[in-house]
DNA sequence: AATGAATGAGGTTTCATTCAT
DNA sequence: AATGAATGAAACCTCATTCAT
């Protein structure tokens, strides 16, 4: 389970404290101020020197990266969440949830359309694990009738990611009716 | 009328003609790079000096917001054009419309996910007609009883910005059932 | 004559000005730093900001393949002005020359033992001219019977690279005696 | 007798061991890169952390200066087997073996073009015994008639560093000739 | 004694913007 | 009005050195 991305268990505790410092700074920045943010402000932030940083991250774009798996990695915990629901209304849970923590955290939504492709090269593996998580709920809602047949996994990347731009863009709250609007249309006729 | 961000009538011709070839360059670039394009290529790329681009505008910012502004005012331009059909077809046609035309060209979409707000600020008029052109559609529709009473003409931008973002992501055309379970979503039970 | 490497006659006045400003400043720097010398600082020294440097040259790589060319041309030069003299003292005066104006010079025999191979890269025009000219000496010396047969052009460089590192190690116009003792080994037996 | 540059008698084994291994590891990386090889490497090259190499020397260009002075001693070892041969040839053998062995081993010339003055400051005892082997080599060839008598000890650094620079310069075996010419230069008329 | 994580000054390079020509 | 050379703050990244484990 644990990747060279994620935190290895072999790493010194104060290694490893400083690497989830830097990551939560980060998280925190980019929230602020989008992929704009800056490495020295991270490290700052997080309370190390820039060097440390760069120890546990070759470059930028590995940063974003692990940001963006970080953020995947939620999304397939909130699919795994949903399993534990009745797989007629897993699926709609499973997006209401994601949407709920997307809003109330800004870098959770941000890094899906700001964050480069090389960027997203390095958050591969928590993909397939979120697609992973995803096809699970969609199979069961599928059967349950509770979702049309023909949406298909490959199409909750662009659900998620229209949805993270809609809750971005209008008025705080304004998103809620649209992603309502989205299930519905989701839902067999 | 004429505002600073529109061509002026009283601008000299060959001054309206850099003007319209920077954004024209611009929006090439902003199709190919994101805002992340340089002034520097935009005046190679429109063939001028990068202190023309800032003789037609006062900075970056200023010229973003002139992309995002041309942008806002073709979709307000599709609102128009749908105004020629069945209101009970008009608000499908341009939501499908608009997003045949972002597909097409990825400034057209780009621009609503990327630019900072400033940048917005500067398309502040032309939002405005686009809001107007299609809250004309919207009530048309409304009364025609094709689209759901609870969706809003301040929707319409978290729609847009949702459905330019599923376009970017996702494998090319899949956006399309996306967008059609949008409609659906949109129509009356 | 002029290359894009060499100030281009069509440039403008000021930026012709600002380029060897550059050059010079850059091989005084490098007289008394070596190739650590800072971009930062040679910038300074000429007077001019860093982005001017940049303007000129693409990397700092760049700059050092200028020195290396701009004193490859001056041993070019010093391969012609030996060719008004007299064919059987040709070849002595040039390495005599060359040595006293490296000695007087540090930038000037430095460069050739501190230089990286991407530097020496952007030198390779300035290298052909200087070996064409040397030949041309070297060809009328063994004519003359003042020179081994067996001296070739291609030895120039390690020649020349070997005087310039005896007179940058040793005591001040020490390698004045070594340089004769190479010129005596150079003559026919 | 021992200095603080020399591996001490009273060092334990081990620790002996690591700082052979060091200075090996340098030596191999110095070969590759020249001085502009890294501590970091150095370390994992030699197989130990980066402190055991702070333990052994306090900076880099201590480092340098150890092999620099393994160098000279290397050098000194050579002029002590040419005085186990005949005078009239031990001269000519100490710097043809010097050059074979200089070829063979890019760190050993590279060394000497490369390293600062402060890096040779720490290696002024091994230098002393190089000199003095030399002067004895040169005493005797002078006594046999072999050297010219105008060539000074004080020459010998500035003969192979210019021998050095010479075989790093122009194509691969290119400096044997040039070293005999430098040779024949020698000999008296 | 050994390790390697952490530091941060300092390096190269970029690019929005200004201004002399 | 147009040009593009010049500017320099600020970005990313490196690496010799220190120090907690």
């Amino acid at each position: 389970m644990a990747t060279t991305e994620t935190t290895a268990p072999t790493m010194r505790a104060d290694a490893r404290r400083n690497r989830e410092l830097i990551v939560a700074a980060a998280r925190r920045l980019v929230a602020e101020q989008g992929v704009e943010a800056q490495i020295q402000d991270v490290a700052r932030e997080a309370g190390v020197g820039v060097g440390t940083v760069y120890r546990h991250f070759p470059n930028k774009e590995a940063l974003m990266g692990e940001l963006i798996a970080q953020c995947a990695r939620e999304n397939a915990e909130c699919g795994r969440e949903a399993l534990e629901r009745d797989p007629a209304e897993a699926f709609d849970w499973m997006v209401r949830t994601s949407c709920d923590r997307m809003a109330g955290d800004a870098a959770r939504r941000r890094v899906w359309n700001l964050a480069t492709p090389e960027a997203f090269a390095y958050a591969d593996e928590a993909k397939r694990e979120m697609h992973d998580a995803c096809s699970v709920v969609i199979a069961r809602a599928h059967k349950a009738g509770a979702l049309r047949r023909d949406f298909k996994t490959d199409d909750m990347g662009g659900l998620m990611c229209g949805l993270a731009a809609a809750i971005d863009s209008g008025p705080p709250g304004g998103w809620k009716r649209l992603m309502e609007f989205a299930l519905d249309g989701l839902r067999p006729r």
